[in-house]
DNA sequence: GTAGGCATACCAACCGGTCGGCATTGACTT
DNA sequence: AAGTCAATGCCGACCGGTTGGTATGCCTAC
């Protein structure tokens, strides 16, 4: 029954993309719709026709990194690998994605709306992917792999602060291509793990 | 020639303090003028006859970490010590220091206000900060006693990135003492740089 | 014809910041 | 010792501008 004219998936893309530059630059809070949609050459009825507030394009921007980097980790964790080489895959696997999403890692850097349940439910994958994380840190302890002092909840933070703080000096045109500073962020932590 | 009314301390220092904590908790944008004075306590009148605009309190909160910090570091380096006494002292110190501002640290994660001069003049000394510490790193490198295949610029990043999140995980109540902590990093980075 | 994409005009609430004024003070005069 | 004066601490009503959000309807594709 809904013949209609077509929606433009340009429009709502370039209402993303622009939301995106300034909350990264800027910060959510001190962006005003106005200014997105004129950058983003739309209007207010078009943006709000497209999501129902502000908030929800934030949102949207945080579920799609969050998703993608849980998956990410169960499936190097499935190959079953010893330790060292899932640890290395892990930290490399982050830094490169991190990389790669350096504008919505900003984003979430600078956190915020801690009463709505979109980011509780966010803290929980976040909070699973940590758990993941440190399991493998354990199961390396465990079979004497790695040295049992360093508790993985310290290694897991200087990776993720490592990760959480790229966006403020990594830059895509520098010498060292995202995959070159995962293999040494994993150096640098495998060999701390050493027992 | 002074006939005044004396200065109310207190005044000053309760809008400090719940600016500091609604910077932290909302961020600095998400925060109204009128949030602050009525949870201190007090008038705009009173806020604006202490401050001269919402942006000078924010950097008045700035300033205070990073004089003491970089001061701290530089006392450590004078000290002369090996450079792996010197390194484990620096960043424990760091730790510590963050564990007891976690407030001021979240309001700097946030960033922001990236075309203030004075924002500028604080990454200033905040570069200052980490070039000391690189120094060190370089330093142990030099003189053979850290593994050189590590870039100082990734060690660093590992470390401070480990400080600038403490304030997402870290609970003063928690079982783990600060300078605890700053041990286990320090003796994580440590075998790391191991050579 | 009709339903949905989107523009436009508009809203009340709130924003950071100002300003005239009053109360309080200590120094100086008497 | 009492009174005067000027300077300051602080109040709160008020400012123009902007905020996120909405109501309405034109336009187009079917």
């Amino acid at each position: 029954m809904a013949r209609t004219k077509a929606p433009n998936p340009e429009v709502r893309r370039r209402i993303l993309d622009v939301s995106l530059d300034l909350f990264a630059t800027k910060g959510f809070a001190a962006t005003g719709v106005q200014e997105i949609v004129t950058k983003a050459g739309v209007t207010k009825g078009a943006l709000y026709h497209y999501f129902k507030s502000k908030d929800e394009i934030l949102f949207e921007i945080y579920g799609k990194v969050f998703g993608r980097e849980l998956d990410s980790l169960q499936r190097i964790v499935a190959e079953g690998q010893d330790p060292e080489r899932t640890l290395r895959a892990i930290i490399v696997d982050l830094v490169v994605h991190t990389a790669d999403s350096t504008r919505e890692s900003a984003v979430f850097a600078r956190g915020g709306h801690a009463e709505s349940p979109h980011w509780q439910a966010m803290q929980e994958q976040w909070r699973r992917y940590q758990e993941g994380f440190r399991q493998v840190i354990r199961d390396g302890q465990e079979s004497g792999v790695f040295a049992a002092k360093a508790s993985p909840e310290v290694v897991s933070w200087s990776v993720f602060g490592f990760t959480n703080s790229m966006h403020t000096w990594y830059r895509p045109e520098g010498r060292k291509s995202p995959a070159a500073i995962g293999d040494e962020l994993a150096d640098l932590v495998l060999t701390g793990l050493q027992s």
